[in-house]
DNA sequence: CTTGCTTGTATCTAAGTATGATACAATAGT
DNA sequence: ACTATTGTATCATACTTAGATACAAGCAAG
């Protein structure tokens, strides 16, 4: 099931991205399954239809997805770039987990606390796959 | 030195306060630190001296700066809260660190080389300090 | 004390973005 | 054919960002 925040400062169709994003990386939704129409899980999340046109675009021009009027939206790939990553990408990632990781001291976390924490979402999204 | 990117989608004001919380959180900025004037950073920066205003003005709402008019600006705390981790601000880091990993796994990035990334990252964080 | 300079703050505006209401178009089944 | 289901396009509204400009408070020199 995913969970959206109406209130959060991050737009719904991002959240939306990287919900799906992380569902499909760990495995919750396979290469071949079918995503909800636009309708059900606009519906079910609350949220206009828009907005989850929007995200399954987004991860169409990804290469995750692919969405055919009338018939639906199906996962084909669960890796963007079968090939290694960009020097950008990478930047671009580092800047995302030292952002995470600022907050999460700033926020008072310990050291431990965080560590595990990591460990357990690498497991979780690594389980599989390279 | 801080550089923030004009063409990145998250708001200049944002990449401030990410820039800022983790350059106090790793301790290039020390409680006691003045921080540049509003205009002189964003002079440095190309940006207008509101935004670096509101990126000053989020974190002294946050209680790590203190600005007086006519005065400046200072470090005043390194941690936003010194009690513990409440159960939403946990939440809060555990999906965005969760979003980044989930990233880095679709962007063709390999359990050890993301191992290695964090590993870095929290030895320069958690240098000192809890 | 007054003047001038430095500082943060408030107000206003233009441009962009997000979200939604609604209409359109393609596919599949009956 | 016709109808239901699906994704897509268009348009409108509200909000946010980022900047230009004016205001206000502290401090130091005279």
């Amino acid at each position: 099931m995913i969970t959206i925040s109406l209130h959060s400062p991050v737009p719904l169709h991002d959240q939306l991205v990287e919900a799906l994003r992380g569902k499909i990386a760990d495995g919750s939704i396979a290469v071949g399954d079918e995503l909800p129409p636009v309708r059900q899980l606009a519906a079910d999340l609350g949220i206009n239809l828009n907005t989850v046109a929007r995200a399954y675009r987004e991860l169409t021009d990804a290469g995750l997805l692919a969405s055919v009027r009338g018939r639906g939206t199906v996962v084909i790939s669960d890796t963007e770039k079968p090939a290694g990553v960009s020097a950008e990408d990478r930047k671009r990632i580092e800047s995302a987990i030292a952002a995470a990781l600022a907050n999460a001291k700033i926020a008072g976390m310990s050291r431990k606390t965080i560590e595990s924490m990591l460990e357990q979402q690498i497991k979780r999204l690594w389980k599989f796959g390279t």
